[in-house]
DNA sequence: CCTTTACCGTTCGTCCCGAACTATACGACT
DNA sequence: AGTCGTATAGTTCGGGACGAACGGTAAAGG
């Protein structure tokens, strides 16, 4: 007996929350929240309210089922539906992704005329945050049970910072 | 005698179209719409509606003015005010921005256990496409005049699609 | 048992997006 | 002149995404 599931709209939010939770098993959107961070969010950002109302948009819409948590914080944990896989697996078999975005507040400034080295210099602190970051949890990733599809994300998490480091320091050094 | 402006939240979406138009001069819709794909598109997408939707939000903020095409289409032609002039010398002013953000499907399937290889030649034909499409617009651009500040970009624009094809061949040879 | 600190979760208003559609101008052809 | 085709120009609308702000709950330390 199910209220009649409402009709949403699968979007790239729906499908990196379906695949967490295929990878991972069961969760709490505590512990999808988590999982973004530690996987995706570097080539797919999003605001930690995500990992509460997408959940919810799926699980209205019949590709999540949730149960709760008996006693504490009664959270809710979901886990993926007969739909919900159906769903991801047309997806991820569908040959073509959609080409990749690049939103990039920095060129924004040069290109309205902003100097740009304190900008290109910034960008380099933070590329390098990045790396090591990246790095740091690829160590752990590697310890640990579970994480194996995280790895080649997480060195191309590493290339691409790498790279841009790279075309950075040619900036730099040309002026 | 001006109705008193609503207040909005100037976006990343704002600046770029004050920025398109301090550098442009003033334009119509459509026209910020082609400039949008002859300069910042490759770093800052957006949908061409974009270029309807936020002058008019801008306008209503009293960031920018507009007058209207006598005969024809009646276009509106919008053009900086002082107040949209401050607001971008402010923003351009500040030597931080907010970091960069990939959105990248390709990886998103990757993850989702999608085979790598497909994914990767389609991605490594479409750099190709975008990276010819900007030495185009680069060559274009250096014979025209007013486009001085779009080159840096498109070179950077070419810059960026060098080095995925870069770790493209990679991935692809180490298989 | 009270305070602090960390953890956990939600609401809300606005912005943003993309699909679909409409309308105007300009030739070319008959 | 009409009409057809095509490129150009512009708009509407509904739902998804975002982020600021806030609210609650639990565990640890005194």
């Amino acid at each position: 007996m199910k209220s009649n599931p409402k009709v949403i709209k699968l979007t790239g939010n729906s499908f990196a929350v379906l695949a967490l939770l295929e990878e991972f098993g069961d969760l709490t959107s505590y512990e999808i929240k988590g999982a973004m961070e530690k996987s995706i969010e570097n080539f797919w950002p999003v605001p930690h309210t995500t990992a509460y109302e997408e959940p919810a948009r799926l699980a209205a819409a019949g590709y999540l089922s949730a149960r709760q948590e008996e006693g504490g914080r009664r959270r809710r944990i979901y886990s993926v539906t007969e739909k919900g896989r159906e769903a991801l697996r047309e997806w991820s078999a569908a040959p073509t992704a959609s080409p990749p975005q690049l939103r990039d507040e920095a060129v924004l400034k040069v290109f309205a005329g902003a100097d740009p080295e304190p900008i290109r210099a910034e960008r380099e602190a933070w590329h390098r945050m990045k790396l090591a970051e990246l790095q740091g949890m690829l160590d752990e990733v590697r310890q640990a049970e579970g994480f194996e599809n995280s790895e080649p994300t997480l060195q191309a998490g590493v290339a691409y910072h790498r790279m841009w480091l790279d075309v950075l320091e040619r900036l730099g050094g040309q002026k």
